[in-house]
DNA sequence: GGCGCATATGCGTCAATGTGCATATGAGGC
DNA sequence: GCCTCATATGCACATTGACGCATATGCGCC
């Protein structure tokens, strides 16, 4: 139960509605850890029937009533335990590397557009980072242990973000310089026999 | 069906049986993808279906009989057709990110012996892509565009195992530096010296 | 003779995750 | 009146993944 223990860690910030932790997870947690809403009401529910969490409903008026959801004494032992325990390396997934591995198999132009579209998604993530960094912790310090988590996870997010970028650049200045001394071949799709 | 595609991609080099698939995932391309024995027989049997490869069997003795998989033409069109999709940028999902995120819930010396661990595992990993690219690329420079995915592959795993070593000593920093000066609780200390 | 190990393939089950769809309503635009 | 957007919750189905277990055999060790 990964996706429980984020929420119940998320919950340690404040009461949330599961509305209110899909938003979270669009945004702050989400930069590592991504879920959507369905995905969230349903752990909520398996958390709630654990005793993790104790949903209070607010009557709204003009929109459906609201379930904020509040971490129990259990949650939060739950939680401690949870954290207890070693964590386990994840593994990266990513699907371009997969495509790289088998680079002379697979069509390049594609790939080169596919890294063009990754340099600048990486690069706007690193942008978004080094922005909330600038405003949360102006001076580069944290006061207290939940600032210090955030500041180290920011740290290693925007870090994160500027290598697979320059990754991307270093993987399309290869391909071209490859291009451009190689088996370049693309476009030989007129052929001879067919046209006439 | 991005684990498929994985093992299509390794069958691009040379035919291989779902044995020896299991350990190049146990290696080389399970760096950034990993995937057991029983995962790898089975999406092998839905590829056999779908008829992206084709087994032979080759009779042994003194061992099971094997069954050595090869790419079929329609596995390669398929693999180029993947390969040609946009990929999908995949979110980070490790625990330790999580336990950072609700760091003032948590039990700190589990951790730290954590981080320890982590530290200790990433630099060892990072050794080891070292290791590959020294042997591999003693020169730094690739021939073919197959060369140049594994380079261009190694020398990322090597930055971000770096990286995030690099992450984990500054995160026992931090810690050690917060509770020299703040909360932390120490353990046990009926001793109550300090500094006066 | 029994034990573990490497080789070699595979099934069954359950948890975790992803995708699509359903429901309810007020606000604002066409 | 109809459509879409934002709020707010949730079910159903399919895929993926993790984990245990089963089968079969030769080899070296004790």
């Amino acid at each position: 139960m990964a996706l429980g223990d984020a929420i119940l860690a998320c919950l340690t910030e404040r009461p949330m509605t599961g509305y209110e932790l899909a938003k979270t997870f669009d945004s702050s947690i989400g930069f590592f850890w991504k879920a959507d809403h369905q995905q969230i009401y349903r752990e909520l529910s398996k958390l709630r029937d654990r005793g993790y969490i104790q949903g209070r409903e607010v009557v709204q008026s003009g929109k459906p009533n609201k379930l904020v959801y509040t971490l129990t004494p259990e949650g939060r032992t739950a939680l401690r335990h949870w954290a207890a325990r070693p964590s386990t390396p994840a593994s990266t997934k990513d699907d371009l590397l997969v495509r790289l591995h088998a680079l002379d198999s697979i069509d390049i132009e594609p790939l080169r557009a596919d890294l063009m579209a990754r340099l600048e998604h990486h690069r706007d993530r690193h942008a978004n980072y080094e922005r909330i960094l600038k405003k949360r912790f102006p001076d580069g310090t944290a006061e207290g242990k939940l600032d210090l988590g955030n500041l180290l996870l920011l740290r290693l997010g925007a870090r994160h973000e500027q290598m697979v970028a320059d990754f991307c650049e270093e993987a399309l200045e290869a391909l071209s310089a490859m291009s451009g001394k190689a088996t370049v071949v693309p476009l030989e799709d007129s052929k001879r026999e067919g046209k006439g």
